[in-house]
RNA sequence: GCGCUUGUAGCUCAGCUGGAUAGAGCAACGGACUUCUAAUCCGUAGGCCGCAGGUUCGAGUCCUGCCAGGCGCGCCA
């Protein structure tokens, strides 16, 4: 059991030391966070210990709390029902914590849990065919959010685009562009645009010309076989599309290892089906493998031959073990296929390979607009870039009204528009469906990424106007809205934690929206700079060590934090 | 029809994996800028936690059954 964050530690290492029938990982777990702060800082429910001793939770609360040894950290121990409240000194915590935060820097709550093991991240992964929308958001900024954070708890993080860069979709594109390519187009030839009204256009089509289907499976056939001209033509829009997909990320300051898309694993696909062939029947022409009566059969390959892209995820599984030798493999895609990836584990189980266990998808839920899906295939579709676009354009409009002297409004604008509409994102449970609504994102109060931003800047400001800090006594922060601050800085290392476990960016979103309200709370409550001297140094220090855990907690969400705003 | 998933304030959502009096933001209304950035803060109002059973010291949280929405269910990804 590895645990984070010197309170909790110690008071867990109070209880063990008092109640040894819990191991430490145990007593870790009951311990809880009360509901507000006049009950403590941390408690400890008896009530599951009741039954066990054949005693009231009352009596065992009252017993352990008059055994716990005194320590420099706790100020009191009282008990309320069945509850072992904890009340921390916050004076003594502050000046344990707050310059260990100010030295470590982004290095705070940093775990070593996963040293020398690493974790494959297969995020982004849009479809190359289609443009860029909003609805690949969600897998994007969700996705780099969690490989920041398993990189805080010590993992190597292997980020993987694993790019739809291969599939039927391609011989849709090509029978388009073969017969409409350019003609009446809004977009010029080849652009990102272009091949959506393409895309577009091959759809609405083939309502009416069911042919148009067929050919284009004809063609990915082609295409697998080694066509040329399909090749080509593939090649062709494989580059257009990816050179506007890399504006986008470098827009929004994401990055990956591996630009692996669906396509790099033709070659090994051979392999991979031999190592499947004892498993294999063949049903209506297809190769399938039947996973019994809960689950549909995988398909292999089409009755026409083609390989589809459970296949593509299966062989890309089995190259990622072998190449990274994985802890752990996390997809982060939407819901909706769900039962994909649990017949493609399903399948790797069968092969014999353990490590299935160790690969899970990270669903998340639909990115509507009003009430109806966004559906590439109809051309209902929001153009990230154009939302990204938006954001920055309001940014830079409020800069001009409040604060127009700042220096890099570009550059403050860019961070701040882009954050808003990352933040938007994380904001919330990942599995909850998000309804695109421009009012929403482009609001920049209350639960927004602009607010914490801004909280982090007017930090930055005081500790501008504060200037050096060479003494310092935070033995002196006893107000309440202080000692929320301290308590909430302490408890991070845990959040992170948590957001790791659960794969769940939310949580340190949540974390920070409440550590900014307190700062803003304490902001208003209390002057800073302009208290008298001591008292000013002590808490410019805890501005210090609030601002820091704010820019890293806005680094773990993939937010920038710029210093004026 | 079967499977997965969601249901908490008018709206969008938290709720620490079963704990104490269910909390935020938005919208509404009323306040606070000659003072450290008002993208802020304070206050008011707003709740059969979808419904009904069950499990137990204790349920918004777990189980069962309904109801409602969403997403899936062999040659798309």
């Amino acid at each position: 059991m590895h645990l984070v964050g010197i309170a909790r530690e110690i008071v867990v290492a109070a209880i063990s030391e008092v109640l040894p029938l819990l191991s430490y990982e145990e007593i870790d777990n009951l311990l809880e966070i009360p509901p507000s702060m006049e009950l403590g800082d941390y408690s400890f429910p008896c009530f599951t210990l009741a039954k066990q001793l054949r005693k009231s939770p009352v009596v065992i609360a009252k017993e352990l709390a008059e055994k716990i040894p005194d320590n420099r950290l706790l100020e009191k121990v009282v008990v309320v029902h069945g509850f072992v409240n904890f009340y921390l000194k916050k004076g003594q915590l502050a000046c344990d914590l707050i310059p260990k935060i100010c030295h470590e820097g982004l290095r705070y709550g940093k775990s070593t849990e996963g040293a020398g093991k690493s974790i494959v991240i297969d995020f982004s992964s849009p479809n190359i065919a289609k443009p860029f929308s909003v609805a690949h958001l969600r897998s994007t900024v969700i996705g780099h959010s969690l490989a920041r954070i398993w990189e805080h708890m010590g993992y190597k993080a292997e980020r993987i685009n694993h790019l739809g860069d291969w599939g039927t979709q391609f011989g849709k594109v090509i029978v388009a562009y073969k017969r409409w390519g350019e003609e009446d187009s809004l977009y010029p030839k080849g652009s990102i645009r272009h091949l959506l009204e393409l895309y577009v256009r091959f759809h609405k089509e083939a309502e009416e010309n069911p042919s148009l289907d067929d050919e284009a499976r004809l063609w990915f056939k082609k295409l697998e076989d080694g066509d040329q001209e399909a090749y080509k033509l593939w090649a062709q829009f494989r580059q257009t599309s990816l050179e506007s997909l890399k504006e986008v990320y470098e827009l929004m300051g994401v990055t990956f290892d591996h630009y692996t898309g669906e396509s790099f694993y033709n070659d090994l696909i051979p392999s991979a089906v031999l190592k499947l062939q004892p498993f294999i029947e063949v049903s209506e022409g297809a190769e399938i493998v039947p996973l019994g009566d809960d689950m549909p059969p995988f398909l292999v390959r089409k009755s026409d031959g083609a390989t589809l892209y459970g296949t593509r995820d299966l062989t890309a599984a089995i190259y990622r073990y072998e190449t990274f030798n994985f802890t752990k493999a996390l997809y982060v895609v939407g819901g909706e296929q769900a039962l994909h990836f649990k017949q493609v584990f399903a399948v790797l189980k069968k092969l014999g390979y353990d490590w299935a266990e160790n690969c899970e998808h990270v669903p998340f839920g639909l990115m509507r607009f009003g009430d109806m899906k966004l559906s590439t295939r109809q051309g209902n579709v929001i153009f990230l870039e154009d939302v990204l676009d938006k954001s920055i354009e309001l940014t830079k409009a409020i800069i001009e009204e409040k604060n127009p002297t700042l220096e890099d409004k570009e550059e403050v604008a860019r961070a701040v528009g882009v954050g808003a509409v990352i933040f938007n994102d994380l904001r919330n449970n990942r599995i909850k469906d998000i309804n695109f609504e421009w009012d929403e994102l482009l609001n920049f109060q209350g639960d927004t990424g602009p607010y914490i931003q801004y909280t982090h800047a007017r930090a930055c400001s005081l500790l501008e106007k504060g200037g050096r800090l060479d003494e310092f006594n935070l033995d002196l922060l006893k107000e309440p809205e202080e000692n929320a601050l301290i308590i909430s800085l302490e408890r991070f290392p845990e959040v992170i934690k948590q957001a790791a476990k659960n794969n769940e960016p939310s949580t340190v979103a949540r974390y920070l929206l409440n550590l900014a309200r307190d700062f803003n709370k304490f902001y208003q409550a209390h002057r800073i700079v302009d208290a008298e001297e001591g008292l000013a140094n002590a808490r410019l220090m805890l501005v210090a060590a609030v601002k820091q855990v704010i820019a890293e907690g806005l680094f773990l969400l993939g937010i920038e934090a710029p210093e004026k705003m």
